[in-house]
DNA sequence: TTATTATGTTATATTACATAGCAACATCTA
DNA sequence: TAGATGTTGCTATGTAATATAACATAATAA
């Protein structure tokens, strides 16, 4: 059907991000969670007791919606929040949270690889640089 | 702030996405489009009478959100739709569509210009093939 | 003719994301 | 000490893109 869209960068960025991010939901689905969830899931593995609200600074999600993400993850016996400083709410995993990072690490390297691995070999150095500099916030995130 | 999770080239690939569209939209809100009513009528400009689901086809847009999207732009005088074979319904830019596309093609070649602008000059040439081998359609989109 | 297929439509649910307003707490400053 | 200011978290609510299901209509195949 070939689309005569595809020449536009930005076009071809989003429909690249649309399907690689369907192929990552049909992997995660294994761990009933979705994109947002283990993104937050990740960062806390390598930030323990981040703040909630700094978790959302960095994932690029409001204070207003990381309420439900982080309510909906402690519901699940998978992270513990308490308190720190003023309203701070500390984040960290719990045991079976810990667990559950394990494989979702396994499964996000999986995906990673398949990722790639649709790449020409010779372009695969690229792809981190390429992403990397296209993504450059210029705006405040909340 | 430093995102550890920005080695990942699915983090990076979605990150990279939402900020580009972030940006598209801003400029295309100057035209009162959103991003896949713009992409209908980019489409169309190259298609004139592409029948409705198979313009679905190409952008990733199931059939029934097609209709809400095609009225919309059929009653602002964007788009007519005729009657062709069975059902199907053919699409054509109205001449205030077409001035409009003429409009919205400066605006996204900006937009390209600007987005192409933030990668290293040396890795701009690998930036469509990299972002094609990431979009290789595996499932069936209706 | 009957069965199948493609198209368009409606209704509805889900997900991600946004805004606005409020409450709680810390800190700064007069 | 008292008030102003800023940060954090919560609730309510709105919007946009996408998904499924069910249906009507028209063409085509068996």
């Amino acid at each position: 059907m070939d689309d005569p869209l595809s020449v536009l960068p930005g076009y071809l960025l989003r429909r690249a991000s649309i399907a690689t991010m369907g192929r990552l939901l049909k992997h995660l689905s294994v761990h009933d969670l979705r994109a947002t969830e283990a993104s937050l899931i990740m960062l806390i593995g390598e930030r323990a007791g981040i703040t909630q609200s700094e978790a959302g600074r960095i994932l690029g999600v409001k204070r207003a919606n990381m309420t439900p993400l982080a309510a909906t993850l402690e519901m699940r016996g998978i992270l513990e929040r308490h308190q720190r400083h003023g309203r701070s709410q500390e984040l960290a995993l719990t045991e079976p949270g810990k667990q559950l990072l394990a494989e979702v690490r396994k499964t996000i390297s999986k995906q990673e690889e398949e990722t790639m691995a649709r790449v020409p070999e010779a372009l695969r150095a690229h792809v981190i640089p390429i992403l990397s500099a296209l993504w450059s916030p210029d705006g405040d995130v909340d």
